[in-house]
RNA sequence: UGGAUCGUAGCUCAACUUGGCAGAGCACCUCACUGUGAAUGAGGCCGUUGUCGGUUCAAAUCCGAUCGAUCCAC
């Protein structure tokens, strides 16, 4: 059996770092942005785009979307995510934890998993790590995220730890069933039987994944550095292939995020990839890897770009201000997107006002354009060694632009 | 030419009968958005109530005239 992914760190600036991530897929180079692309599509965009022009190679898809529709059957028999959506690059799946505790408003909270209504049509069902890393599996992702709680960001020190512990509990179940259908053969599969026929959609496993996946842990802990320690420790003590940051920009305040990346972060192995999850601002990226992180993700640059705000190396700006209502200039001066080099922002703002779809078609492309760019221009900082000048300067900017 | 109905925010309308701070929706203008519900939330601007006059402590509201629109009749 083959590692599922390899990882190696190239070049260090500070607690910066560079490093290749090699998936059976792509290789990838970090620090790395990762669209968000919840359904099996990011938002608006094409995988035209994103392979060619953007040439992002690993997007994400979600397991609690994926989930209720269109279902794992659905996938598993039109051969897998890749296959299904055509997307052939990486991609990472999330266990769909995070979304059960922020889309659902009824649910049921157990050692066993969670029991919640969709919010689609209101039914019944149920999520655990054992349904999630099978649900994984059947969407086929070359990073599986272990099924986690996540904790608001201002929880309390007691119901933290509370949360930490069910996750490490969780952790370790989603780590023992992942093994097991990692080493599963596409004929000798034999379906989890649990007593109770939520597990029903998922009788069935013909994918053969052989060790092909790799499976992240999470890190709680809220703004709670102790419990940030302890997480961190007994999660690596399971051991997985990368290990992620959860419960960030989840309402805390943002010296809180600050805070726990400048304790944790250098703490996490130094030999696997570290995951901030669903950060965040460019910003707050450039802090991030400041701090030692190596991925991101954030639905940021596509559902801001859905409803007019645009990023740029200037700062943010938001198309249905009137003020750009003939304005001849490209989004961004500096960007050499598709979208930049042909349009104006006069045009895109007639574009929003009208309802026009393509307008957040061409927005979330600069935008994701203008992310991976960004990620780009960090690797080639760290590698010169230039990074901390290069950050001070980023964020010197993006401050005199809010002003 | 006569009769009827109607003129209130950029638009569609409410308040008129029974006089008492002129109000919604949309549009427009801003903001928020961090492991995505193409989601959602928040705030803001907007009026000589067609015009002129009368009655009244008080008029979008009652009365008269006038201008305009629509419909009907001829």
């Amino acid at each position: 059996m083959t590692k599922p992914i390899d990882w190696e760190v190239t070049a260090q600036d500070g607690r910066a770092r560079t490093g290749t991530l090699r998936t059976r897929r792509s290789i990838i180079e970090t620090p790395v942005f990762m669209p968000v692309g919840t359904q099996g599509t990011v938002k608006g965009v094409r995988f035209e785009w994103l392979e060619d022009e953007l040439d992002a190679r690993i997007i994400l898809g979600n397991t609690y979307h994926l989930f209720l529709r269109p279902g794992p059957d659905v996938i598993r028999e039109m051969g897998g995510l890749h296959k299904f959506s055509t997307w052939n690059r990486a991609l990472l799946t999330d266990s769909g934890g995070f979304q059960v505790f922020s889309l659902t408003d009824l649910r049921k909270l157990t050692e066993e998993g969670v029991e919640f209504r969709s919010h689609i049509d209101g039914s019944k069902k149920f999520l655990s790590p054992e349904v999630s890393m099978e649900v994984q599996a059947a969407l086929g992702s070359e990073i599986v995220m272990v099924f986690d709680e996540c904790p608001p960001g201002d929880a309390g020190h007691e119901r933290t730890k509370l949360s930490l512990e069910l996750t490490l509990r969780w952790a370790q179940r989603s780590k023992d069933r992942f093994n097991e259908l990692q080493n599963v053969q596409s004929a000798g599969f034999s379906p989890y039987v649990g007593d109770d026929s939520r597990y029903q959609n998922l009788r069935d496993e013909s994918s053969t994944l052989n060790g092909k996946q790799a499976l992240f842990g999470i890190i709680q802990g809220a703004g709670h550095l102790d419990l940030r320690d302890e997480s961190l420790e007994r999660t690596a003590e399971i051991g997985f292939d990368g290990y992620a940051i959860g419960g960030l920009s989840v309402g805390e305040e943002k010296p809180v995020m600050y805070g726990v990346l400048d304790h944790i972060a250098h703490k996490m192995p130094a030999d696997a990839p570290r995951y901030l999850m669903g950060v965040g601002t460019p910003e707050d990226l450039v802090e991030a890897v400041y701090r030692g992180v190596d991925m991101f993700d954030c639905v940021m640059p596509t559902r801001n770009g859905r409803t007019g705000g645009v990023f740029t190396w200037q700062g943010k700006l938001n198309i249905r201000n009137a003020q750009y209502a003939t304005d001849d200039q490209p989004l961004d001066a500096d960007c050499p997107c598709s979208v930049c080099q042909r349009y104006s922002r006069a045009y895109l703002r007639h574009l929003y006002q009208a309802g026009e779809m393509l307008a957040a078609t061409l927005i979330s492309h600069h935008n994701l354009a203008f992310y991976l760019d960004l990620m780009r221009r960090v690797r080639i900082e760290i590698k010169a060694g230039t990074f901390e000048n290069f950050r001070r300067g980023f964020l010197e900017r993006v401050k005199n632009s809010e002003k």
